[in-house]
DNA sequence: CGTCTAACCTATTCAACTG
DNA sequence: CAGTTGAATAGGTTAGACG
């Protein structure tokens, strides 16, 4: 199948009087309906499903990189596409509006997988400091206990009243750590969600939209600009 | 309300590329 | 040549149009 002058090798050239199911992206470049692939060698046609499969007469081409640099540019403005950009970018590019969808498909799955793992990373440090405030807590529990127990021994005549107050006073001191730590839960629990809640699978804002509307920047080794294959 | 369709998603495949 | 990348496929879900 000719892709923009490009060729499959797992897609060979059909016989000229089967060229029209090879052609259906060609047919919706032209305006008409897409027929999804899998439903016609699927359904109709498996035999042709395994010529297409095992040919090997075509070669699989990447994007040029005039290509990749226009649909990442228009990725970084939207990353859903509608039909009108779909057909602009196809016919500015010289691409299959097909190819254009599969590309901002498989663009928006690179884009959510690296959201995850800087989410990973946001919450992970986010852990690493509630885990280190409880510990010092902890420790302030310890040293104040000790310093209580220090002067109930030293004073004797005292040392009912000492002992008494050493336990509230225990108890003040946990229970304010505690809800110390409950305070921390909440916000870690609270940014999780907000995050979480951000894409469902159905998100209709862009990049910028996102670094805006979150406290927490997810984007911070990724921004918009940077292209996605960008390696430094 | 059920059916159809288009668009989307995730998971997977496999050719092209790279160290 | 094994590992990685990315274009494309497979199969499922969902939302909107329509009878």
């Amino acid at each position: 199948m000719e892709w923009n002058g490009n060729t499959r090798s797992f897609v060979p050239q059909p016989e000229s009087s089967l060229s029209f199911l090879y052609n259906y992206n060609q047919c919706s470049y032209q305006g008409m309906m897409e027929v999804k692939h899998q439903d016609w060698t699927d359904t109709m046609f498996p035999e042709m499903e395994k010529m297409m499969k095992y040919g090997n007469q075509e070669k699989k081409k990447r994007l040029t990189s005039e290509q990749m640099e226009s649909l990442e540019s228009s990725f970084q403005e939207e990353i859903k596409l509608d039909p009108q950009r779909k057909m602009k970018l196809s016919k500015e590019l010289g691409l299959q509006p097909r190819q254009i969808a599969i590309w901002f498909q498989n663009r928006r799955a690179r884009w959510k997988t690296k959201q995850l793992e800087h989410l990973y990373d946001s919450l992970r440090h986010q852990f690493e400091v509630v885990s280190k405030e409880k510990q010092q807590l902890q420790d302030e529990v310890m040293k104040l206990k000790a310093m209580l127990k220090e002067q109930g021994n030293s004073c004797g005549r005292m040392q009912g009243y000492y002992t008494e107050m050493s336990v509230e006073e225990t108890e003040t001191v946990e229970s304010t750590s505690e809800a110390a730590l409950r305070c921390s839960n909440r916000e870690v629990k609270g940014k999780i969600h907000q995050q979480l809640n951000i894409d469902e699978g159905n998100c209709s804002f862009n990049l910028e939209d996102y670094n805006i509307n979150n406290n927490v920047p997810l984007l911070p080794y990724w921004p918009a600009a940077v292209p996605y294959n960008y390696h430094p």
